[in-house]
RNA sequence: GGCCAGUUGGUCAAGCGGCUAAGACGUCGCCCUCUCACGGCGAAAACAGGGGUUCGAUUCCCCUACUGGCUGCCA
């Protein structure tokens, strides 16, 4: 067989070399930093555009984008869209959209309206010349033959390899007919408009082959023996033979992925053996798991909301919040930093592989609440306002409005037990930010709870007639609330709420029920912040009116 | 079936041959308190099972069990 003129059969259309590749995609000229104790890395992200984009895509984008920042070196996105089935129109922005959400930035990559960078193009259904310039070179060495099994044909062949309990795939005497096939018959069948895939000749052996894996250390299997598939039969490559082109050609350092392509790391390294090339650092990640009864579960993308980043967005949960979450999950030792760091961005900690968890973690939306509370708590409140009104812009126009005309206002009521050592924790997400500020508008206001049960209506009214003969809107915070509690009294209850705990009968309540009287009427709800705070954001004439109203 | 990963409290996790087996979230109790929140103190709660190796195993080795993945012209 000549394998030259082969080639020549199967690829007319390539004129190029793999030695005009690699000048087209020369070695990355990256600082040598000498601060820096390794290289810069080169990373990326290479999602399919299949229009769901989830929690698990972004964790991964994290590791590889603190790898690639922190060392000076290159974070980009490459669309892997060689399977034409399964794309969903306008994915490819979904993406891009989905990242940018979450503050996950590239430097380099697939863009919404083409490419940007020095080594592109980014879609991999682009690259269709180049991955063929390297498939007709395995040809020309022996290494790949058309192979014009059908896909009923192969599904026969499995089902007699399952029947017999033999390994299933297409190798050693599955492979052999389609191997040797001649130059004549193979000639012949293209004439007759067969279609046909590229295989690569595996080699039958008994060989292990060993990999070290950045996160799992050595990982260790059998070598490879199939003969798997390098182009489909519409010329676009599968996923394995697309890596291996691309992590090389693009120079990529470290190859961040899920743990579900362990098992195909024998395809990956048998290539880069066979182009001679070094490959990446694999760095395979755990999946995201979800607790379903008492076992662990995979996070299934139907029954699980959780997994898509669309609910993270929707909810509102804030972008600084999911990173901080997925740092806790992915770096052991995030969390102790943060509690010895509260106020220090989270880029400031130094992200590390070595303290990776390889283990599934799973999803704690009770632990994301927690953390999601935190990050705001400590957010200033010019800061608050302008990312929940981004949010609202998005999600709640009504919202939107309301913070665009009561602007001052709003930043008021966020300042209410804001900053200081130990902040409020009021708010967990945008969209329930937009319950917990409902008071401060008059056009969302309502009473939500009931005043106290030891306050009947007569009292009520007559409280609030004397409250409002008695308190001075310019009264400092300490005024105020002496002047409360001698109303307090005046009215017979208890000043001291353990007065009250001792001996019930003597009084008709405690300051307790005081507070919480004007608490409703202010906000309507028994649960609110400071009253004095809240009367002065709300300012005296919006104040005076809704307690009027209970008189 | 074959191959490969993983397995410390309810959850996330530290641990890398010797510890009363950290810490965080959650749960519960008490204290503080104008409610909530915050804060303080405290409680319950774990090394999947069995063999080795060793003076000594959560830690190293083997087996079993369980969970997950791969075994596609899907990624």
């Amino acid at each position: 067989m000549d394998y030259k003129e082969l080639a020549e059969l199967l690829f007319p259309h390539i004129v190029t070399t793999r030695e005009d590749m690699e000048k087209r995609f020369p070695e990355r000229d990256l600082p040598n930093r000498a601060d820096l104790p390794n290289r810069a890395n080169v990373t990326r992200i290479g999602p399919s555009p299949t229009g769901f984009v989830h929690l698990g895509n972004l964790y991964n984008a994290i590791i590889a984008e603190r790898l690639a920042h922190q060392s000076g070196g290159v974070f980009y996105l490459r669309i892997e869209d060689t399977d034409n089935k399964r794309e969903v129109p306008g994915a490819v922005s979904t993406v891009i959209q989905s990242m940018a959400y979450f503050g996950v930035n590239f430097d380099e990559g697939a863009v919404a309206d083409g490419d940007h960078g020095a080594y592109g193009p980014y879609r991999q259904r682009q690259r269709k010349d180049i991955y063929q310039t390297f498939a007709k070179w395995l040809v020309q060495q022996g290494k790949a033959y058309p192979c014009f099994l059908s896909e009923e044909e192969v599904s026969a062949i499995r089902d007699e390899q399952n029947e017999k309990k033999e390994d299933i795939g297409i190798y050693g005497k599955y492979a052999e007919k389609n191997r040797n096939l001649t130059m004549d018959e193979i000639k012949e069948k293209i004439g007759c408009g067969e279609k046909w895939v590229l295989r690569f000749k595996g080699s039958l052996n008994s060989d292990y082959i060993a990999v070290e894996d950045a996160i799992r250390g050595k990982l260790e299997m059998p070598r490879n023996f199939h003969d798997f598939i390098l182009l489909k039969s519409d010329g676009i490559p599968t996923y394995h033979f697309a890596h291996v082109v691309d992590d090389h050609l693009m120079r990529s350092t470290h190859v961040i992925r899920g743990e579900e392509w362990i098992p195909s790391l024998p395809i990956h390294i048998e290539l880069f053996n066979e182009f001679g090339w070094e490959h990446p650092i694999y760095c395979h990640t755990a999946t995201l798991m979800k607790l379903e009864g008492n076992s662990k579960r995979k996070l299934s993308k139907r029954k699980d909301p959780e997994l898509a980043l669309s609910f993270y967005q929707e909810e509102g949960i804030s972008q600084d919040a999911v990173w901080e979450f997925l740092l806790m999950i992915l770096n052991s030792n995030f969390e102790e930093w943060r509690i010895a760091n509260p106020f220090s961005d989270y880029r400031e900690f130094s992200f590390t592989l070595e303290k990776m968890s390889n283990s599934g973690a799973l999803v704690d939306l009770d632990k994301l609440r927690d953390v999601s509370k935190n990050v705001i708590s400590r957010m200033d409140a010019n800061e608050v306002y302008e990312k929940w009104f981004q949010w609202c812009c998005k999600y709640n126009e009504e919202y939107a409005a309301l913070l665009t005309k009561y602007k001052d206002r709003t930043i008021a009521a966020l300042k209410v037990g804001r900053g200081g050592e130990k902040p409020r924790r009021d708010i967990e997400t945008w969209k329930q930010a937009c319950q917990f500020m409902s008071f401060y508008y008059d056009e969302k206001f309502e009473i939500v709870d009931t005043m106290p049960e030891e306050c009947d209506e007569n009292l009520v009214r007559d409280f609030f007639k004397r409250y409002l003969e008695r308190i001075d809107y310019n009264d400092d915070s300490t005024a105020w609330f002496q002047k409360v509690k001698e109303l307090t009294e005046e009215f017979g209850f208890a000043v001291k709420p353990k007065d009250y705990k001792k001996d019930p009968s003597a009084y008709k309540g405690s300051i307790v029920h005081v507070t919480n009287m004007l608490r409703v009427a202010l906000t309507g709800r028994s649960n609110a912040p400071d009253i004095w705070d809240v009367t002065h954001v709300l300012g005296e004439e919006m104040a005076k009116e809704r307690i009027s109203k209970w008189c």
